[in-house]
DNA sequence: TCGAATTTGTGCGTATGTATC
DNA sequence: GGATACATACGCACAAATTCG
């Protein structure tokens, strides 16, 4: 049948219904969608229109098929919170763990430290030095009972940190404290903290690490700290999209 | 040709190689794909698997198609930034206009409210409600230069708002003010804000509200305004995540 | 100006392989 | 082993839009 015009294509009316019924609990999650051959008999339509509306449901993973068996409506993932809170960074230590173990988990951290590493340009804008000036750059693996549940980029200019028993975060007599305290042993006084969050497809390299399939979205945050002068660390952290939310908290009203 | 066991399917192969070329500089924005059928002759494949492969590469945003005309490789967008910075709501009035005017853009936008709406249960949790009290919703389309850049839709209890001239966020004395004024009037004093960012792919009638392809995805924030008794109104936030970043801007270190 | 060719988008029927029950 | 279901793949057809001679 050839698509009439003026109203949506069949397979989009197809797909439309079928969220209509997943979302308003009739096919709760779990529960086993009409297979192909059912859905063309219900809505009149060809096989291959079935087809075509189950993958639009898949990609917006609401739906899952499982060759042989059928096609399910996927468990709403209990979404774990990071909460980055306003008073979060004002308490010192490091953040992480102490989110974690509010939830119940135990946490945990690898990283390593390369040093003297000329600075890309993306995060020389970030960081307001020349491209090229050297920094140290930390790659942190942050897990939650042991399943890695966020990947961070840390950047310090060597001009900050040079010279400095904190030079590299995971050394020295504040290894596992956080940016803030560090940076206030040498006198560096932070005082604010902007987290630019978006979200693209994992590369494959972050895909690895985190344990997740490529292209699969995560929430990317670009976040840089300020002295009253100048921002003196930037970090890239990627987040899978899938199980997490991160949760900001303010004050408001006191004017 | 049946799929071979063991290696990607053909599609997947086309698509991976398209997707190289493109990333690799090799067809620049604004290039055009070639066609359907000479996709098939060059990797040897049926017509319809290039069909298939270039669907993938439209979900995942990198290419669009123009009937009659050809495939494009779609124009990297520039990442613009909404900002949600902890002293934001303090000041009263709508954030919203403000952030655009700040970024050189007209704001605008068009509101609608429905009343008596019994509230789902996922909003019910959130607003500390039981399932089914009546709320009033609305839905809001925001747009900078004329194009939609965010959607909202609002749910505040008709137990908080009923009978006082607030009722309808667009009418009233305080017509386009923030929810934190609106609440004031009536005698509600808006202290903390939560923000619950998370990523997932775009709803079919979200992409059409916001003109991106369905899939690709938006940033969702889960909002809740909160006195210091109970939350007074909670909203669902989506924003493209291929042309956007939030912001958050906190303050450090004042302990 | 008009019509033919091209290209995308949509849709149907069929066949095959593999997984599950 | 057989029935069912998903995943992949091919060939064909047609409508609408664009392009170009």
């Amino acid at each position: 049948m050839a698509p009439v015009f003026g109203e949506p294509p069949a397979y989009v009316r197809v797909a439309d219904d079928l969220r209509r019924r997943i979302l308003g609990g009739e096919l709760p999650p779990g529960s086993k969608v009409p297979s192909r051959a059912q859905l063309a008999a219900e809505y009149g339509v060809s096989t291959n229109i079935s087809l075509q509306a189950m993958r639009v449901l898949t990609a917006e993973g609401l739906i899952e098929g499982r060759p042989g068996s059928g096609t399910y409506v996927r468990d709403t993932a209990v979404m774990q919170r990071l909460v980055r809170a306003w008073y979060r960074d004002a308490r010192g230590g490091s953040p992480f763990a102490a989110e974690t173990r509010a939830q119940g988990k135990e946490p945990g951290w690898q990283s390593a430290s390369e040093f003297r590493v000329p600075v890309p340009e993306s995060v020389a804008l970030r960081l307001e030095i020349a491209v090229g000036e050297p920094c140290v750059r930390t790659d942190y693996t942050f897990t939650a009972d042991g399943k890695p549940v966020m990947l961070s980029t840390s950047w310090e200019p060597m001009a900050v940190t040079g010279g400095t028993p904190v030079l590299a975060p995971e050394d020295g007599p504040l290894a596992g404290s956080g940016v803030v305290d560090r940076m206030r042993s040498i006198g560096h006084e932070i005082v604010r903290v902007v987290e630019a969050v978006g979200s693209r497809p994992a590369l494959t390299v972050e895909a690895t690490r985190l344990g997740i399939a490529v292209g699969l979205p995560v929430i990317a945050i670009e976040r840089t700290y300020w002295t009253a002068e100048r921002p003196v660390e930037t970090a890239d952290i990627v987040i899978p999209a899938e199980r997490y939310q991160v949760v900001y908290e303010f004050p408001v009203g006191s004017r």
